[in-house]
DNA sequence: AACTATTTATAAGA
DNA sequence: TTCTTATAAATAGTT
């Protein structure tokens, strides 16, 4: 519901990412109070950023919310009133370690090392989305150059003209030869060549 | 957003209180699903209608996210009765935490993906590493290949020379053809063609 | 459960 | 962050 329409999975430009958490969990924060105030229902929300700040809603109050679902699901003790903050944190952290350890070992593979273990179909998936990778690099790099050639070939013949035009000014059209050796005609001739031939499209 | 334009109260009418429940309970846990997705947020979600009935949505999962909020709700608490051991745990989680979003990051733009900000120095050394990743993978598994089928091989031609002593022992050297239709000589002579010459090197 | 006229949310752009 | 605005999505009232 805005400008275009979008799919629903990760915005992967930061900064739009935020905004559009900014603007999204202000929406469901208020239609989450509506459901609350229309229905007569206790409703609790909690949000955390990706950056791990917390947002939070209840219509009475969350710590209500999670009694009340605690008991419902007969948990209470254990989630409500953790006996031990360091045995939490401990847990948390284990359960990163593993997460950092997978990362890198799929990172590792993803770098061509560490292959001990992997039999040939799982080099072959390795091997198709490394093939895929590059290819989504080598068209991004490829964008980007063909942009930078088009503007550097747009201001020098820009240049080129305007030279041209300060020749005819200098020495009007009589001797009509620069320093550079270049034969000043009326600015049409592009005597430089800054266009380059379409980049070739990658298909290995 | 409807036929008419309601104001936020209470609706009185219990059927279409219900019905306006079961429709924007609906909506919400959606939308709490797509902020989730879109802003890699951790959302949870609880919902009692005004007859008690529980419903509820979590990115991950309730319990994680009531521990995660119950956790930050008593590192308040600890700001006054600073334990150095839960503080310890905490800065070591948040450590991981980063470590894990930064792997993330990294793994992303190996993927292909979110090479937006990325200038054509960085996508030459992104390009570069992916090829050179590929190299080593393919090498691996052409390696592995290689082995597998001169093992292959190896036992195929072993096999083979025993049934040539078989069919030795059984009929003696005068009916010498067996019922594949290979002759069978002296075991030296490798029917089979079973090696494959060598694997080709990777050269694009 | 559908339908659909409206309202509301929000994506994109400043 | 906040504003604007065109458009997508949600939903109130109706069938």
């Amino acid at each position: 519901m805005g400008r275009g329409k979008i799919v629903i999975r990760r915005i992967d430009n930061s900064t739009s990412r935020q905004v559009t958490f900014s603007k999204r969990r202000k929406g469901l924060i208020k239609k989450a109070k509506e459901l609350a105030i229309l229905c007569d229902a206790e409703v609790g929300l909690v949000i955390f950023s990706s950056t791990g700040k917390l947002y939070e809603f209840a219509s009475t109050s969350l710590k209500s919310v999670i009694e009340r679902f605690n008991s419902l699901k007969e948990e209470h003790q254990h989630l409500l009133n953790p006996s031990s903050e360091v045995k939490f944190w401990q847990r948390e952290a284990a359960i990163l370690r593993q997460q950092v350890q997978n990362l890198q070992e799929n990172h590792r593979q993803l770098m061509g090392e560490q292959l001990y273990g992997l039999r040939v179909e799982e080099l072959q998936n390795l091997e198709n989305q490394l093939e895929m990778s590059l290819k989504g690099v080598r068209m991004k790099k490829e964008r980007i150059l063909t942009n930078e050639i088009q503007e550097l070939s747009r201001r020098g013949n820009l240049i080129h003209q305007e030279n041209v035009e300060l020749y005819k000014k200098v020495y009007g059209n009589g001797n009509c030869l620069n320093s550079y050796g270049f034969g000043c005609g009326d600015g049409s001739n592009v005597p430089v060549q800054l266009q380059l031939s379409p980049p070739e499209i990658d298909n290995d």
